[in-house]
DNA sequence: TTTAGCACTCTCGGTCTTAGAGTGCTAAAA
DNA sequence: TTTTAGCACTCTAAGACCGAGAGTGCTAAA
């Protein structure tokens, strides 16, 4: 059977009822709420039916009904309401971009803490994948008499520095050559790329400089290591949910918190779910990952030709204010590519 | 009514037992579990006494005793428990120290982290006061054709980095020039020192780099605001005070989460309760902040040779195990100092 | 001074009950 | 044929009630 304009505007009011109060909707507060034209007795066989399609279900016998994970599905795919955001969200949105804020990763972060702000859920910034990810600038410089600062800069733009030491005999000189030595070495290469072979060879071609450059060596693989046990993933606004009735029960709290530190889960979910330059809404049960199937995931995977930069991701209940979320999404990364390809 | 030697045991089992179960203890529960050699009666007597003399408190009539904060200050400054860590969490501190950190920050949080991991409070770490920190060195360096970096290194070791627009006239001989200048300007100055008067001065001394130099200047400012903003606060492990029966209610939670946000009032409680080179128990109503006066912090100010490098703040219900936390407490802050004064 | 005994108090966890919301079905109305 | 009014039925949430259990304070005896 398909869904008639009529069974379709029910299914909305229900939905559209049930993300803003979060209880079950009878028939007679859609009959009352909504001016549909039809009794409430109508309604209720036309909710029955959509509950035999799956669209909706209820929590006992009695009680109201509650949009089912295919109901929020059609929903996001064919009855969002188009968002338009007023103008305090539009310019809470701009003024992130406004500040000359010229390193990418405060950019994204200041980003995420303004999506949780506007949206109240809790929001997940991920980098670029390592694999993606190749040096473009690798340079040691000298702070102090015996100190350096070994400087990586990446494509996307990412800024990692270590302090090393720094032995007595070598001169400013020194550094500047094996600066260049590494530079035309590594440049180009992918994290992966850089095995301890390469740096072999590399230890080769300059065996005068070895005993600092073991140090350089050893830190800078050290440094990937980092870079990739650092699931980087970041996420602001937890605390928010704790506002929502489908986490009063801190058990709930606890999962959702204790699943928020594990990184790696979050990283295949946020993944697996987003798709190049689109948003996209996972809604419960369609996450293959079980600790996340009482949740929705919107993500908003950010490129610029073909540069993966990382992910946005929304995580809030299922009942979520989509398109809400969606709109804001949606400006956030317009801006954020514009003032990354004109900016950065 | 001076506390005599069977009132303390009382007391001390009492407070011992309340940090463990969380539960009000009555005059048989001590009979039993603790061998004072007396009987209930007798102990529902002292108890009497103790609570008349304001060290112990009945939640209901017909419920046992409860520690009250004058109590646990009397625990804490009298009848703590020397607590030896065992060799697990010996090692566990230790081999945060063992991995090669170069860089303050880091190190800090990782030691964070472990100490959260091994009392299951929320720990916090905020950086030095601004007043007393200082630029040790500054340096333009060029990454890219027409990008450079930005470095700016304290005395607290911390580096921040910005990138710059570099215009095209410039040869990497000019920036080495304006390291120069902006080096023997600036370095030992506080970021409080810095301020636009001198900036002006800067600019006339060298008035042929005039428009590079503007915006480096313009950077450096805001980098100083954004340093004073980011009201370096940093808390870990705030998922597990889930775990604690004070926090069963959601409403609390929800206090205790927004409080860890509201930066501003944690700075003031840490600063406020913390005295240089000691560590030191803030117990509930101690603390004049009306927000934190059910929770206890105990601080370690971490300091070298008067140099202040931040402080250590373990946030956790009255009913927290001192002992244990001073413990690892000193050993990590014991640890940090040495590496500290060692390797950085 | 300590302790046994006892009456008393208060909470916590069940059971019971009722009001309310909502349903599905049937039969009448449109 | 579709819609709707009416009604019996179901289920929950909230309140009332009750008894067990833990603990107290007091009194009087040891």
């Amino acid at each position: 059977m398909m869904l008639d304009e009529r069974k379709i505007r029910i299914l909305a009011a229900i939905i559209d009822d049930y993300i803003a109060t979060a209880e079950p909707i009878g028939s007679r507060t859609i009959a009352r709420k909504y001016h549909i034209g039809i009794s409430p007795a109508t309604i209720r066989n036309e909710m029955a039916d959509l509950e035999e399609l799956g669209y909706l279900s209820q929590p006992h016998t009695s009680a109201g009904r509650v949009p089912s994970h295919k109901g929020y599905r059609f929903y996001v795919d064919f009855l969002l309401p188009s968002k338009k955001l007023d103008d305090f969200e539009q310019a809470t949105i701009r003024q992130i971009f406004r500040r000359r804020i010229n390193e990418f990763e405060e950019l994204v972060k200041e980003a995420a803490r303004v999506i949780s702000k506007l949206t109240s859920y809790t929001t997940i910034i991920m980098g670029p994948q390592m694999e993606t990810m190749f040096l473009k600038h690798i340079q040691v410089t000298r702070i102090e008499e015996f100190k350096g600062l070994l400087l990586m800069v990446t494509n996307y733009g990412t800024i990692s520095h270590h302090i090393i030491d720094i032995p007595q005999n070598f001169s400013d000189s020194d550094l500047i050559r094996i600066s260049n030595i590494l530079n035309t070495n590594l440049t180009g290469k992918t994290f992966s790329d850089i095995t301890n072979d390469m740096m072999d060879e590399i230890k080769n071609e300059i065996i005068e400089y070895d005993k600092t450059l073991n140090i350089l060596m050893e830190i800078l693989l050290e440094n990937l290591a980092d870079a990739q046990d650092n699931s980087q993933v970041i996420s602001t606004g937890s605390s928010k949910m704790l506002e929502y009735p489908e986490f009063q029960d801190v058990e709930k709290a606890k999962n959702f918190f204790s699943l928020l530190e594990q990184h790696d889960l979050i990283m295949k979910a946020l993944r697996s779910s987003s798709k190049p330059n689109t948003i996209t809404v996972t809604i419960g049960n369609e996450n293959p990952c079980i600790e996340l199937q009482d949740l929705s995931i919107v993500t908003a995977n950010v490129s610029i030709d073909e540069k993966d930069l990382g992910i946005f991701g929304i995580m809030g209940p299922t009942r979520m204010k989509y398109s809400r979320v969606i709109s804001i999404l949606e400006q956030v990364t317009d801006y954020l590519v514009k003032t990354v390809s004109t900016k950065l």
